[in-house]
DNA sequence: GTTTTTGTTTTGACTTAGTCAAAACTGTGA
DNA sequence: TCACAGTTTTGACTAAGTCAAAACAAAAAC
């Protein structure tokens, strides 16, 4: 079962280690669905995850994702992509990033942090409160859209 | 009718004028909705609305909160605070500017922006999109969560 | 001032997203 | 292997937002 071409089982090994090193149980679940998140990559919502491990043939309860991605999260395995109101959207980034998000179609594309780490930029000091992350969402039309819009000669 | 002390008119006064620029028509919903986001202030969501114009004994149905602030933020008269996924909150500010989003209480705080206009961040280069809005969310915890969390000393 | 036109509001049912609580289960450490 | 937390699961529930069609009212035309 060691064969060179499941590489499903390397994320899933992977997904046992971070989670022992986070504390955390490594239940079924919840290497389902990091593994599932490192595997496939992108913004992905609840029902998203729930939907494509059924197609994988590894169907668990919508609440379960629930539990999960509030479990990671909180372990920082996870994060929550802010794209504005709307339904949360989690992927399993490593490094501190920000996001586009794309008025025409809803696409949303992760942007390079300048500091790589948060919080990156640096608060107004008149904020009376201990920040410890800003997270910056641009808007606009993306490279497809944009065109559409403004007459679609050339 | 035109009493001194009827603050509220001159709210409404205002709204209509505003809605006119705007190339809106000045209805009933309207001038509530938009006189209310002036004169109550802070980040309110729909049900919200809905409840302290009940309140003000002028009751109007959610659905049509829903196509007002639709439509007022299309002619740019009110703006969506980006406060993470989850309900959508609305206000009625002039200006250009963050949000603090405290995870103790759930608090927003409006964040002045250093340019005070869109966009005020420079996406990256490699960035493919025509961007023409950066919204920061500041989070943290504000001066009262903060020292409950830490050890209530001092 | 009345009528007409057209954009807006209203209604009610519906979809989607997320929450809650209690019972069943399963990793992990003894 | 056992036991005990911590998790998962179930199903019902609340909250948030959408849809379509009929009723209405603001602004323009007469």
């Amino acid at each position: 079962m060691s064969g060179a071409r499941d590489t499903g089982a390397d994320f899933e090994a992977l997904a046992r280690r971070r989670l022992h090193e986070a504390g955390l149980r490594a239940t079924q679940p919840r290497v389902l669905v990091y593994s599932l998140l490192r595997e496939a990559g992108g913004h992905r919502s609840v029902d998203e995850i729930v939907e494509l491990l059924r197609q994988r043939g590894r169907p668990i309860p919508r609440m379960s994702v629930y539990n999960v991605v509030s479990d990671l999260q909180a372990a920082s395995l996870l994060m929550c992509a802010d794209v504005g109101p709307g339904r949360a959207l989690y992927e399993a980034g490593e490094t501190w990033h920000h996001h586009f998000v794309c008025r025409g179609c809803g696409d949303v594309q992760d942007v390079e942090c300048l500091e790589g780490r948060k919080p990156c930029l640096e608060p107004p000091p008149t904020l009376d409160a201990e920040v410890d992350e800003a997270q910056v969402i641009f808007r606009g039309l993306c490279h497809r859209c944009a065109p559409a819009r403004e007459g679609p000669r050339d």
